[in-house]
DNA sequence: ACTCTTCATGGGAATGATTCTCACTTAGGT
DNA sequence: ACCTAAGTGAGAATCATTCCCATGAAGAGT
């Protein structure tokens, strides 16, 4: 039977004009977007793309840690291109949603001790925060 | 006119049969319940209640601080009794859904100094903490 | 205790995001 | 160029949550 295959195939992944255009618009909107948002604005620049699939392509960039993923207030999901920097948390804007990127180093060692000390395995964590940038919460 | 109701009425909250349930309904199942399944055992239990009341109630108790609020990956929403013991953080198993409560000083520390550090106002934060708890870790 | 005003309730429709289905297209290896 | 598995897309299907609005009841006043 199996020849050379034996068990895994390899996930590839293909290059496609959509994914292209997914990544291109993630790229120019310089923040996070909606699976839905992002599709509208893609339209709208005349690249023609399925909502079913910026879903599938926003899931999987997510997957491969190209992107990161937030769950906003509505219920929606929000992407944003990751700066390949691996893991990092963010400092949100309540009122105008500015991002920022943070990286703590200790948190990620509490998080772990804790984990740890409750005998909990495979430990990940999110940590958002949230609050009033500068020019919003000058207003 | 306007006699004594000067600008703004108290927000009176009523007790109601509903309510209670709801609360009694959390305070039996001890751990997070996402809206529906809340409804589904309390309507199992016998008590007749809408789930457009469990919605209303939980967000109400929600914003009151009488219960944590946490979203599900399925896109849900999940809610549990809090011991009215203020700020606390969740270590969550990811297979059986087990939750603990953890207190992380140094986490909030850093949640502040991060956001002041940015300029950042009014900062809230949440963390959450996910692994396989001991039991399902041994499986 | 009786009444009145206001907030709460609930059933079902409406909304909105995300996923599924499945026939058709295409990237990439040979 | 050819084959085949992966990717795509339109719309249907799901699912959680909210809206609408007539009816019910909590609590203040008398």
């Amino acid at each position: 039977m199996s020849t050379a295959k034996s068990e895994k195939s390899a996930p590839v992944t293909r290059q496609t004009r959509q994914r292209a255009a997914i990544v291109r618009g993630l790229s120019a909107a310089g923040g996070f977007r909606s699976a839905q948002a992002l599709h509208g604005e893609l339209r709208a620049r005349g690249d023609g793309i399925g909502l079913a699939t910026v879903y599938r392509v926003l899931q999987r960039l997510a997957e491969e840690g190209v992107v990161d993923r937030v769950r906003a207030a509505g219920g929606e999901t929000a992407y944003r291109l990751c700066g390949a920097d691996g893991h990092h948390h963010h400092l949100t804007c309540r009122m105008c949603g500015l991002a920022v990127d943070v990286t703590g180093s200790g948190v990620e060692a509490w998080a772990a001790a804790t984990a740890r000390e409750h005998g909990f395995a495979e430990a990940d964590h999110t940590v958002e925060i949230t609050g009033l940038c500068p020019r919003c919460a000058g207003r």
